[in-house]
DNA sequence: GACGATAGCCCTT
DNA sequence: AAGGGCTATCGTC
């Protein structure tokens, strides 16, 4: 399997996101600004996010390739897709959606979401508090704040 | 076996 | 009221 890759840049989270793809979408990666990045956008998958970026509350639906994640993985990732925008659940309450209580081995599968944003795994906050974040906390913050300025404005 | 992007309970200030 | 320790839980590695 060939990809391709798309690269735009978020200013709201000051990275650059790199959109790999097949004929599904692959994966989806924050990089620090440091050497400039000429952009790229040919995937539907890019144009989605840059309008999700200027605050539209879009409602991604591209097919998604995480077939070589575990059972589990996949089961926790296909639910967190179900979240809608501006909304969030908890780990436990994914955890119970699925029919397990492995609510710290969900933790664990959303840690491995190899495309954030599109599997809304920022979405997924604890009982008390935001939860964790492999991209690092403050982007997740910045995630949650953008979506629930534009679900306001509804 | 150990380790988590957890949660709940029970303590101590 | 807030924070620390203890433990139940269960899928990965």
């Amino acid at each position: 399997m060939k990809y391709n890759t798309d690269v735009i840049f978020s200013k709201i989270l000051d990275r650059y996101i790199g959109i790999e793809y097949g004929t599904k979408l692959r994966s989806i990666r924050f990089v620090r600004p440091g050497k400039q990045r000429m952009e790229k956008k040919t995937h539907d998958a890019t144009n989605e996010l840059e309008r999700y970026f200027d605050g539209e509350a879009i409602d991604f639906s591209l097919d998604v390739d995480i077939s070589y994640l575990s059972p589990f993985e996949q089961k926790v990732l296909m639910e967190t897709r179900k979240i809608k925008y501006g909304k969030t659940i908890t780990y436990s309450e994914l955890a119970e959606k699925i029919g397990s209580r492995a609510v710290r081995a969900v933790g664990n599968a959303l840690g491995k979401n190899p495309i954030p944003i599109i599997i809304p795994c920022h979405r997924v906050v604890a009982k008390k508090g935001i939860g964790g974040y492999s991209e690092g906390i403050d982007i997740k913050t910045r995630l949650l704040e953008l979506e629930q300025v534009n679900a306001n404005n509804l």
